[in-house]
DNA sequence: CTGAAAGCGCTTACAG
DNA sequence: CTGAAAGCGCTTACAG
């Protein structure tokens, strides 16, 4: 009862039918050699024996299968889980299966579901770097075995690698620009690690839109922190330590702004009356909580789309492209906007 | 450059080494009829060429994969990243590999997932019913192929099935109770479909509160909908409209809770000042909003442990268990509680 | 249009 | 302790 039925192969049909398997074999993959009469043959009773092609043997034979990797740092983050379904719509009308692994931000994590994944044999692997990884050996393994493989928003960035990301940048400097243009001047910026791709640019963008506007840098108020809702927590505390509180912060997590604001709410600092604030990655919650929060719509379901194809692309030995995609900023009461 | 490289494979070990590709293969899985210098000798050059094993080859061989499959609705929900993150803990210590599906709550989607799962010759099925789903033609078919399969959460209750879930019944219970201590007793019930187990299960629990303490039930209280931000909105509509409004609602979901709650703030029924609201599943966005939201923790994380070591059990034929976990209230202050 | 044969990369019973 | 051989379930070049 339990232990796996003995299942039907192409042999089993072949002896019922009297004929070869290799007959079945084409018959069952329409190969047109075939005569209708014994194609539809085998098809039926394959079908009423509940056949199922073993796609292990098939993927050993042929020396490639059809499940490819992908690697987060968290599937239970929107961001990330909106990729992997852009990723399954587009992989799975072409009959790949995914293999979804987390590196719960963990280097050693990561490499370990990279090698999973190389052992697994997967066609290719799709990944979005883990916080901590700053170095990218078992990256440059992977690919010197062959793997195709292609990042998405945190990406190795001195690497030859295909990509998709958003303009990160384009975006911290508008969202800092409007706030500039609203008549404020003591503008902060918390992000995470500069290490990663996404954070180093969204500050810089932070930076250029204030000396574009001739507005002096303070560097006290540019932070790098865990960006969870403890980490925005803490940086607000110090402001409030410091009693040097600015106008308004660009924060590059939608947590880690939830962090100030409830570190705000608790000092009674208003907002938006007396700090604007604004997160990336419009994440659910944003919108739900009070004032609602201005974000980054970071088109997670598109990225995953272009990785996808870019993927499929790499397949047929085209050339590797890095992707940009265009942001949206959602512009919500948090900064004084309430256009939603 | 971009077509797989020629991976190396025990004939080249042992070619290299001058030995038979059996030894080799021994001597990689730590057989210990191998002398410890071959042994060594096999595994020193196996590093070196950074070998990896064919795992499709060794499943093919042995009959049995490393793989596990898991369907659940969606993965962006909280409740079911959990349930992954608990199995995968399990099951990756023990080597397993997991294959993620969604069912988007369509059975069509989640009977295509699991001719995926069978396809990819899985050694097992974790799943959670989709919605749609309320006949189990595909489960029966799955499992006469003698495939492994756990349930969780949303089972399919009629059959003969392992499976996970919590007391939904008792949690309800006791939530209507509370409130009926509370002094209420003008209390509705919001749920979803009474085909899964879950709903039916919460209703049921609410109901028998209202019993035990002699309240009658009213079953224009009683709502069954989709369990969205906008089916909960709709019915609080709804309850408007018909100048009946309770004053506490039991709520079988968090999402539709919060559509309620919205919808209350528009019609200044506060909460929880005119109106006692709880959900389900305590989603982050449950402690973030305010007022904050009382729920009930549905211990994903455990749920997937659960259901992992009972497919473990299984493979090592122990009997087919129905296994309860108890949920854990977490009152906030939209019950008039504020111990959290 | 169909079949016999080889081989994908492993593991393992059999023999020594 | 080690090797030769068979076989897991497919696909496909070769031959007819």
């Amino acid at each position: 009862m339990s232990a796996p039925k003995k299942l039907i192969t192409i042999h089993d049909i072949a002896r019922e039918l009297g004929i070869s398997a290799s007959t079945v074999s084409r018959s069952l993959n329409n190969n047109t050699r075939i005569s209708k009469a014994t194609r539809d043959a085998v098809q039926r009773m394959a079908a009423m024996h509940d056949y199922q092609p073993n796609k292990m043997a098939a993927s050993l034979r042929m020396g490639s299968g059809n499940t490819v990797g992908v690697i987060v740092p968290n599937i239970n983050r929107k961001f990330f889980a909106s990729i992997i379904s852009g990723i399954e719509q587009v992989l799975s009308q072409e009959g790949y299966n995914l293999m979804i692994c987390q590196s719960n931000e963990l280097r050693e994590k990561e490499e370990k579901a990279l090698a999973t994944l190389l052992d697994a044999r997967v066609d290719g692997i799709l990944m979005s770097l883990s916080m901590e990884t700053k170095s990218y050996e078992h990256i440059e393994t992977a690919m010197r075995r062959g793997t195709q493989m292609v990042f998405f928003d945190r990406i190795p960035e001195n690497l030859e690698v295909d990509s998709v990301v958003i303009n990160d940048y384009q975006a911290a400097y508008k969202l800092t620009s409007k706030l500039i243009k609203q008549g404020y001047k003591r503008i902060a910026h918390v992000g995470g690690s500069r290490s990663i791709n996404v954070y180093r640019n969204r500050n810089q963008g932070y930076r250029d839109a204030l000396l574009a506007a001739h507005i002096e840098i303070n560097e006290e108020w540019i932070i790098e922190t865990s960006m969870t809702v403890e980490g925005g927590s803490n940086v607000l505390e110090d402001f409030v330590l410091a009693g040097n509180i600015p106008d308004a912060v660009v924060c590059a997590g939608d947590f880690a702004a939830l962090g100030i604001l409830q570190s705000a709410k608790k000092h009674s600092i208003e907002v938006p009356g007396h700090l604007l604030l604004s997160g990336f990655a419009n994440e659910d919650f944003t919108s739900l909580i009070s004032p609602k929060l201005t974000s980054v719509d970071q088109r997670g379901k598109d990225i995953g789309r272009f990785a996808a194809k870019r993927f499929l692309d790499k397949k047929k030995n085209m050339p590797t492209r890095k992707i940009e995609l265009e942001a949206k900023i959602i512009y919500r009461s948090s900064t004084n906007d309430n256009t939603e």
